[in-house]
DNA sequence: AAACGGAATTAAATTGTTTTAATAATTTAA
DNA sequence: TTAAATTATTAAAACAATTTAATTCCGTTT
């Protein structure tokens, strides 16, 4: 390991001072470009490492900005995640990322450990029952936030989603134009404001069309694919036989339709399955999956480039910028049989 | 934002001196017990927040661990990440994710990222083409190294992944004991450890039963679903009319048998499909997919578990340790049926 | 009353960088 | 040739913690 190599041996061995190795390095006007030259020539010969923990305790910027969603693993969230990475990548941040599993202890640790880390700010889909004070925790200390996916009442934050009540009903009136009256909505909480919002939308369309809301047709859910096999089960057993199925998400759709699948029944002909987000997976699925796509690389974009913004010094006016979801016809629909 | 809270404002505050303080903090028994717990009230009362880039400048420890896999969306590194998670969680390491999409000069980066952070260690899951220099890197600066789900050829470094070769052959016998003489392979690539000894396994278990290897039934491909999906195509149309498919792995597997069912055939009755890794879609896909169990739950705790011990003092041996997978037999293997 | 021992506290050095004001060296102008 | 202006370099003070050796403050013992 020899010994660790810093400014200082840099600047001795060149029979130079810190200060010019440190202007050097960093492309300052200051210093005369052939001893910038010799000095990034050094500094690569000997291996040096510039070390940020130093740095920034000096400067008070970490580089360092943290990402905190409800679970990596689950696609939506991915490809979220693969938009904000790409934009904080080119803007040379590092980023910290961590799943919250929707425990309010887990995230508040979260953000303590970037506060001690010197975040320079946080982007965060807000775990249910998040308590304002642990978004103030963030503030007070100088760190920035924004929010994706998920807003959080009683908050002036930025604010990046999908218009997901627009987006459900987007769905629903599809069903309803293809002549469905009995429409289930499979999955997920109406504990988070997008599962208000996206029974909102769902109940909206159906009004409009002048169908009357059966509370017994909405069965919330895990938002897994596990979550809307196993919900397959309570669907097909409905007294009120409902021909159709707005799920919460694709996965919930897909599992839902091999749920279907495997009790016999064609998906697209018996029944009719709408998804939600157009995930990958959604295009090859069998059938594939009629579903609303939430334009999550547009949301996670704009996330990120709202944050960069900020640190850059812009103070762009707050609140919630809902994205247009789109609908997207495939296979998973088709017109009214009765079952 | 008022102005910072540091060890001063504390120890000024109470009319101490800032090494009581730091003392206090962290428990020393140096300090006594009633000033110990006055200190800490005071902190509390005045939202002190531990500098961690201070503190680490000093101790050369940042409680940093970076973990750097080929793509996190992937739910194979999903399940492998959530289990170094848990561990790393369990002892109070942050941890820094990245994904380096098999680009050499990604992983580099992140490497380098880690180091100006004082990164403790690093677990990862190498990058085709990692040259040695980048390993060496990390190691020359005092950074150990855990691979994870893939080996590098001419390092000694402590490894951890599944026994690929014997669970492909675990697969490949499965389909020669339902009485198929054809078995394609599909999917992956060459040129990791992984898909040589894969392809090996493969070669192994046909040879053993006599049947000789034809390289046209290799076809590979991305590892994906959508890369499944399209070699379903590709698959059909092979003049020797394979009668079974062993896959890369459940991605593939998946999307394969969603391309074969396009195309009107019923995977498990005219064509037996195996998958590998048993991720949790794998069981209720219609039809349920027979495939080998990777273990990567235990893959990933392992991993975390050695680089912890190491940066704990013990020097366990260095050296490739393989887990061994498991076959799962469900619905979309059946007995041969000549096409 | 002096000496001692143990407990609690602290002074001061250290970690590796950035930054500002000051100085030294060089060029230009008069 | 000298003064002024410009360019290049550096000394030294931050930044916020940790750590070691020294100091202070007690109560005991002699």
């Amino acid at each position: 390991m020899a010994q660790k190599i810093k400014l200082s041996t840099i600047a001795e061995s060149l029979g130079l001072s810190t200060a010019t190795i440190s202007l050097a390095l960093r492309d300052s006007p200051l210093v005369a470009t052939d001893t910038r030259e010799k000095i990034k020539e050094q500094a690569r010969a000997l291996g040096y490492i510039y070390n940020r923990r130093a740095a920034s305790l000096r400067t008070s910027r970490s580089g360092i900005i943290g990402v905190v969603v409800h679970d990596i693993m689950n696609p939506f969230y991915g490809e979220i995640l693969k938009a904000i990475e790409t934009e904080l990548d080119r803007n040379r941040q590092t980023f910290i990322l961590s799943n919250h599993y929707d425990s309010v202890e887990k995230q508040r640790n979260f953000i303590e450990t970037l506060l001690q880390l010197g975040g320079d700010g946080v982007i965060m889909s807000p775990a249910i029952g998040t308590p304002i004070e642990d978004v103030r925790l963030a503030e007070t200390n100088g760190m920035p936030l924004i929010l994706v996916a998920r807003s959080l009442e009683g908050t002036a934050l930025p604010t990046y989603r999908g218009d997901d009540s627009y987006g459900i009903s987007l769905a629903t009136n599809h069903l309803i134009g293809l002549g469905h009256k009995s429409i289930a909505m499979i999955g997920g909480t109406d504990q988070t404001s997008t599962g208000r919002d996206r029974y909102q939308g769902y109940v909206n369309a159906l009004r409009k069309a002048g169908i009357e809301v059966d509370p017994e047709l909405r069965i919330p859910g895990p938002r897994s694919m596990q979550g809307g096999f196993e919900a397959a089960v309570n669907f097909l057993s409905l007294p009120q036989k409902p021909t159709a199925a707005v799920c919460w998400n694709d996965l919930v759709a897909i599992g839902l339709m091999n749920g279907i699948a495997r009790a016999g029944l064609v998906v697209g002909q018996d029944i009719s399955v709408t998804g939600y987000d157009d995930l990958e997976q959604a295009s090859i699925s069998v059938p594939a999956l009629t579903t609303v796509s939430n334009q999550q690389a547009e949301v996670g974009r704009l996330a990120a480039r709202a944050l960069l913004d900020r640190l850059a010094g812009s103070h762009e006016p707050d609140g919630i910028h809902l994205i247009k979801p789109e609908m997207r016809i495939r296979q998973s629909t088709g017109l009214y049989r009765p079952r």
